[in-house]
DNA sequence: CTGAAAGCGCTAACAC
DNA sequence: GTGTTAGCGCTTTCAG
């Protein structure tokens, strides 16, 4: 099919571009028989308008850009839902960007969304990009961040406090004399996991205690799992606390097949879970992080900084709930 | 910062737009020191070419856009990673769009996408929108499909050929007397499960007999396990396929909850599987159908339409490889 | 209520 | 080599 333009309709419903524009932008100053015949011509072309013509001229392109580290869309995956649910109703359009691990080519996507002149960013990533964020501000983006909590004149951010979270729990075990607390190290997931480290390191604090007990998977094994069947041969816990599902998992399965019998023996409690929890055995006790609704959220604050809303909260805390199942007593 | 455009870089240089041009686009007929000028006055100014315009300009966006059914991004996340992988190569943006249970939005994406001027669309959908790509061929876009075979002037596909899978995994069965066998309806994706169930009738067929052993989750429940914990008190089989690891898992579980031993009993085999399937017990004997493959390839189809190269095969076959774990014997 | 014309930022002939 | 100019398809004053 030919590409048909804006010429092309008026050309066919005998009346000026202007009018076409007016019509296929809904202004009401059009009279109902012009705009009829402009619409029978759409129609007859099949005309849509040209969304990049629109972009130039407006200056503007309904689109923004999301980026999320790649690794596993698992938990990601959630978020990306509600973002573009929301991103739906307001009829916005999405160009997804990933971040390798190899740091060097995030410059790269920065560059790219710059180019590109999306209307603003969602950044769901693990550390917080400190030197990408500023080059973004300097063009003027609207930035929300998902999981760092942060704001500035055209940053905001949707998060989960997780160090408190962290906090309240081994706060109850400690006070239950079950002070053996771990924590798994997540590479992927530093940032994250600095937090829990944090939350903890607080709770022991506060009884006079120092927490000390992390549990690193050496780069050399090829999975968590692994690694922990040897751990396990030679150390316990009262309670672990590994980031994703998939890490508690690893920590339950090697526990038990060395005799260590969960939670009797030990309890494993992870933060954010996906729906393979469900399926599982045991079924892992976690935070119940609501990423979905980090998702929705964030692209809510979006479109409110887009049409320039009153924006009450800049930083916007959603709150977990502590769902205990078969990996805690 | 104020929006910098070429004409601001032309002036700071002192050479007129067509050279800064030029120089952006890598056109060597640019002499050395005047190149140097205009880069030096592009630093300075933090000019960055605006896609919207060029896009406009070249009539073409450098951005394909991925049809995806929203769903769990578990097994769509492979996918991802593998297209996006490529298009990074190509320097090819993705626009992300997913398609929700409710059919009547699939018309609106089409509708943004036609508009939204991408260079080309992929789509991974379980059932083939014969509507939609007749719509999205009217307006010349190539197309890669994922997981359906088929192909036209301007369509081509990656699919991995499911029916061929079960049909020799039943036969094997039928063969070893184990003949009682089953297949697991999945409302999110009939068209695979529709393959599934092909290749098992064919291969009973060839032995004459029929194949009729569809367990159908009925909707009132609100998992297949719980469904499956019932079914299992009153029935067995000596074979279960499902298409997702997360409906097999579901099977392994109500099965031996109810007493049925995996694999002595009942042996269970799924199709797709995920990095789940290496934590969870029974790990699942499964087709190892090559996810990142199929995206990876499917992009790197698209880019080969898009540069009009030859292609020489229009429905590339990825081949699975039958791997068998714990829950089959 | 409708049309004419300028402009959004860039590319690509075509001159010089 | 480099500049001039005419689009690419649409929106938006400003006249009429």
């Amino acid at each position: 099919m030919k590409r048909v333009t804006i010429y092309d309709v008026a050309n066919e419903a005998k009346v000026s571009l202007a009018t076409v524009s007016r019509v296929i932008n809904g202004l009401e100053i059009v009279r109902e028989d012009t705009r009829l015949r402009v619409e029978a011509a759409i129609e007859k072309l099949g005309y849509k308008p040209n969304a990049i013509a629109q972009g130039l001229a407006l200056q503007k392109t309904t689109t923004i850009a999301l980026v999320i580290p790649e690794a596993s869309f698992t938990y990601t995956g959630q978020i990306i839902n509600g973002l573009l649910d929301v991103a739906k109703i307001y009829k916005y359009s999405i160009m997804l960007h990933t971040t390798t691990e190899g740091i060097v080519d995030i410059g790269e996507i920065v560059e790219t969304i710059i180019k590109s002149r999306v209307d603003g960013v969602v950044i769901y990533n693990d550390k917080l990009m400190v030197d990408e964020l500023a080059s973004l501000t300097k063009y003027n983006f609207p930035i929300v961040l998902i999981g760092n909590k942060m704001s500035t004149d055209n940053i905001c951010s949707v998060y989960v406090d997780l160090e408190k979270a962290v906090y309240e729990l081994v706060t109850q075990y400690i006070e239950k004399g079950r002070k053996n607390i771990a924590i798994i190290q997540d590479r992927k997931n530093k940032f994250a996991v600095e937090q829990l480290i944090k939350g903890a390191q607080r709770a022991f604090e506060r009884k006079g205690m120092v927490f000390d007990k992390f549990i690193e998977i050496p780069r050399e094994y090829r999975s968590s799992y692994v690694f922990l069947k040897d751990y396990f041969r030679t150390n316990t816990h009262d309670l672990i606390i590994a980031h994703r599902d998939s890490q508690a998992l690893a920590v339950a399965n090697a526990a038990s097949e060395n005799g260590i019998k969960v939670p009797q023996d030990l309890e494993v409690v992870c933060v954010i879970d996906t729906k393979y929890n469900a399926m599982v055995r045991p079924q892992l006790s976690s935070f119940a992080i609501p990423s979905y609704d980090l998702g929705a959220v964030a692209m809510r604050v979006m479109t409110k900084m887009l049409h320039m809303e009153e924006i009450d909260d800049r930083e916007i805390e959603l709150s977990y709930l502590f769902t205990p199942r078969q990996s805690t007593k």
